[in-house]
RNA sequence: GGUGAGAUACUCAAGUGGCCAACGAGGGCAGACUGUAAAUCUGCUGGUUUUUACCUUCGGAGGUUCGAAUCCUCCUCUCACCA
């Protein structure tokens, strides 16, 4: 592959790059040398479920691999311990060893649906940074000053609302910055968030001597299912890739059209022509948005089961919300004669509290057997029924 | 260390002795309309084996009072100014 089309590949859909040029030499000296060369991404141990926002830069990192680069994820286990700051006041329970090493191997096979395993290597913050010292962190404090931590964006806006920082806070971008010290990496991906603490790793570098200064790539924050904030498992708003096909396609399917595009350009293999074509079969009426909406959902499943899984999901789905029939899987339970339906519907998960039940069903939202019902005083007789909240929850329930 | 201000539900934010399970906004859930899109309209948004009732909640612990988110004391935390 010629070097131009592969510059070409990894600069799609980046945010920012810093230091093009050194990316460049390095994949040219690849491709005339042979040489590999090492990038870099930071993961947090403390969520292992992965989720499409992930994926993006997982699959900037593949890009890369195809290119000659030796991945190397890092597993903050060490950092964990501050946490990135965030503005919440949280405090991080600490995570022993066993749960890190755990979390971080469900990392690694989650990854490796997108990387290449052979081109990657796995590593660890605490093999450098418990090594590091009382003296080693009084060395790296005195790298940078207030002033400049001050710059960034989360800590500015903090300061000046008057909320509190905490100084272990100021510690993590460097600590951050030099686990790039120690892995002498040449390239580290990241997200636009984590612009500062990435341009940390170069400040770093350079400070200690490294010989080298990474170049810094960014990928656009993927929003999440609501179009506005950032897709993340906390604020419930994600697509996890080890979700079922039937799942990530319902879920592709609910964002809007508007987002839709947003996902092409930053999930889809389809080429950007590709893509503003559809675009614009779309503004000019002749292709129908859901149209497009659902190839997107099929790739998308596609890559994280299987082809046939992907139409499945599809049938289901059509059978299900645009047929208005029963799901083929239903989750079953039993329960005892008489039992009251807002009790029914909370030991099935279906709904959080009889109370919330209560309201539910006055506001015709629960049906039993496709039947809405009003009465919340309803008890269940023996037999078998479907009931259902709301669109998309379903429980298959036995009584007697 | 001193002085002052503040801490209310998922978030922001009213409420300063009874009309408070606590205004309002955002978010969320549900209904109508749809393409499980958007926009719009409507309802709900602490819990309880059963609800015009009862129980728990306004940083924490005590206290005053017939009655406290509201008053008092101590504590914890945050911010500002001074040192």
């Amino acid at each position: 592959m010629g070097i131009a089309k592969a510059m070409a590949e990894i600069e799609r859909g980046t945010a920012e790059i810093i230091d093009l040029e050194r990316i460049e030499t390095l994949v040219t000296r690849y491709y005339n040398e042979g040489e590999t060369y090492r990038v870099k991404l930071g993961l947090d141990p403390t969520a292992p479920d992965l989720h499409l926002g992930h994926t993006v830069i997982l699959q900037k990192l593949s890009v890369f691999q195809k290119h000659g680069a030796i991945v190397q994820l890092l597993i903050g286990d060490f950092t964990a311990m501050i946490g990135d700051p965030t503005g919440k006041n949280e405090t991080r329970k600490v995570l022993d060893r066993d749960t890190v090493k755990e979390n971080a191997k469900t990392y690694q096979e989650q990854a490796f649906k997108i990387l290449d395993p052979d081109k990657t290597e796995l590593m660890f913050n605490s093999t450098w940074l418990d090594a590091l010292g009382a003296d080693g962190m009084i060395q790296l404090t005195t790298q940078y000053n207030v002033a400049r931590m001050l710059e960034r964006d989360d800590f500015e806006k903090r300061y000046k609302a008057g909320q509190s920082i905490a100084v272990s806070e100021f510690l993590y971008p460097l600590l951050q910055g030099y686990d790039s010290v120690a892995m002498e990496c040449d390239i580290e991906l990241g997200g636009t968030d984590q612009k500062f603490n990435l341009l940390m790793g170069r400040h770093l570098q350079r400070n200690y001597n490294v010989g080298k200064e990474q170049a810094v790539l960014m990928m656009p924050i993927l929003e999440g299912l609501d179009g506005v904030q950032k897709m993340s498992k906390s604020l419930g708003n994600y697509i996890g890739i080890a979700e079922e096909a039937n799942t990530i396609y319902a879920k592709v399917l609910s964002i809007s059209d508007t987002l839709m595009w947003r996902y092409y350009e930053l999930l889809s293999n389809r080429s950007l022509t590709e893509i503003a074509e559809l675009r614009r079969g779309v503004e000019d009426g002749n292709i129908h948005p859901k149209k497009v909406k659902e190839m997107l959902a099929l790739e998308i499943t596609t890559r994280f089961h299987d082809e046939a899984a992907a139409k499945d999901a599809q049938a289901e789905f059509n059978k299900v919300f645009a047929a208005n029939q029963l799901p083929t899987d239903i989750p079953e339970f039993a329960a005892e004669e008489g039992i009251w339906i807002c009790k029914a519907l909370v030991d099935a998960g279906l709904e959080p509290s009889t109370s919330q039940a209560r309201r539910d069903i006055q506001q015709n939202a629960v049906s039993i057997d496709q039947k809405k019902i009003g009465d919340v005083k309803l008890n269940l007789e023996a037999g078998e029924y479907i009931l259902q909240v709301g669109k998309r929850k379903f429980a298959k329930v036995k009584v007697g």
